[in-house]
DNA sequence: TTTTAATAAAGAAATATTTCCTTATTAAAA
DNA sequence: TTTTAATAAGGAAATATTTCTTTATTAAAA
């Protein structure tokens, strides 16, 4: 949430937060070609955001850049990478072996951002037996005697939603410090659990109401 | 964008609409319990929303609740449908076959909540001979002669993150209205195209900072 | 019937986030 | 060398969003 500027303790901005990755990402598209540098208005043609708005975002995580050129890209992407804690591997369960379990366990991205899935969990026996990048599968009775063994820090939750509270109290239970959550029902979780919403159904609404309304944005250049 | 409250144009806000499939998917989970209202503070207690919020969320879509009631559970569902098109199935095109594309293929709760996947696409050939929910399954060269056939509203990207531009160029010069991207680079369109990106990356890197920082959010209910 | 307490509604205030504006810097062009 | 134009930076302003406060309503309790 913070970073040091001057002495002064600066509030970085969710959204903020949210479009590093997409920088991080597209900054690797842009690794190795001709250029060592890239401006902010370089990057906004690509990205639609706001030159000023990425200006400001590099700065709350304290990356300058020079006038006239731009940022260093590789110096960036490192930046990026150790702010967003590419470099600390997390250890992740996964509840839920179905469509949307299998493509995440699937995802090798996922170990070059942080986060590494030890083990995967299903109600349904026949699931056990799928083999899906040698990933140890376990019946969710399973869960706390593997969560004593091994603790994790972060549940993710790919079960139907009406599946979805228990699973998430059954993580909190046992020590889980973040869920992510696949499902499209929003979680109850005491203060301190971090929860992540990944609603792809919201997304879906997003669309379909734009279709319908057929209108501009009001910040037109948000991607977030 | 808008909704009529009186006769003033009220503009609702963009986290507005993305929370309204949230209350929509919890709603159907106390929908034939035993009560037939449920409060904004009921609400507040499971989603972690604001009760204020969710009143002024409903305010939005021009719902009225009753004082020491609440908002009746049934008809508030069929609201938040109508309001989001889930009773206009558009039709969608999907392109990359991979892991994630089979999994969204899989999801039939898309076709309750308005879109309805007609077609896939990959490069690999081999791709296309699996069987998905006897989903038509075509090369990517036949995408400009497939749409020529069946015009489609969405276009749905499921590729990686290097060819997410050039599938996104293809689907604009082929009248395409709304891209779905979810790789986790943004990508360039033209002002009129309607573009969401679902950055399951950016939600990894949420969690990630959080864990880091292990710091309260500034909005402690926000959920999305 | 009267009182109490829970709730919605509407507007005000607080907070968060983006965009604009002005200045300073500097690479490249003249 | 001097000028020009592109850019970053920092603060101000504008805009968006959430939360608070007050008031009115009404179901349930007394
Ligand atoms: N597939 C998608 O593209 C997609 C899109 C949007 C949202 N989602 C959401 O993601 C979640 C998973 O979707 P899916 O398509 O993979 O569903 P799925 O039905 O394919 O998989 C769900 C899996 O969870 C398992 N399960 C059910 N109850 C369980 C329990 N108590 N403990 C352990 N495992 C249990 C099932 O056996 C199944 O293997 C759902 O909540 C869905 O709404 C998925
Ligand atoms: N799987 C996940 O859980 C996950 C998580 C986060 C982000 N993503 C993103 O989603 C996208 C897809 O991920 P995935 O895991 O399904 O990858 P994948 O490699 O399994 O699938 C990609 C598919 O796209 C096809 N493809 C490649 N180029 C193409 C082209 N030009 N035209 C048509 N098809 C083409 C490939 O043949 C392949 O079938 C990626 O951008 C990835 O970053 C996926």
């Amino acid at each position: 949430m913070t970073g040091e500027k001057n002495n002064k303790t600066t509030i970085i901005p969710i959204p903020t937060i949210r479009r590093l990755p997409l920088y991080h990402s597209f900054l690797l598209t842009v690794r190795d070609k001709e250029n060592i540098h890239i401006s902010a208005p370089g990057i906004a043609k690509e990205l639609h955001i706001h030159p000023t708005q990425i200006i400001k975002d590099f700065s709350y995580i304290n990356v300058k850049g020079r006038t006239k050129v731009g940022y260093e890209i590789k110096g960036l992407i490192k930046i990026l990478e150790d702010f967003l804690g590419y470099h600390i591997l997390r250890k992740a369960f996964i509840v839920g072996i179905g469509n949307l379990g299998i493509a995440l366990i699937k995802y090798h991205e996922f170990n070059n951002e942080g986060m590494e899935i030890i083990a995967g969990f299903d109600i349904d026996s026949d699931k056990l037996e799928t083999n899906i990048n040698n990933l140890e599968l376990f019946h969710i009775n399973n869960f706390k005697e593997r969560i004593n063994k091994t603790p994790i820090d972060i549940g993710i939750i790919a079960v139907p939603a009406c599946q979805a509270q228990e699973i998430a109290d059954l993580m909190i239970k046992n020590g889980v410090k973040a869920i992510w959550n696949f499902s499209a029902t929003p979680l109850s979780a005491p203060d301190n659990i971090i929860i992540e919403n990944t609603s792809i159904d919201s997304s879906l609404a997003m669309i379909k109401w734009k279709l319908h309304e057929n209108k501009p944005l009001i910040y037109k250049n948000r991607v977030l």
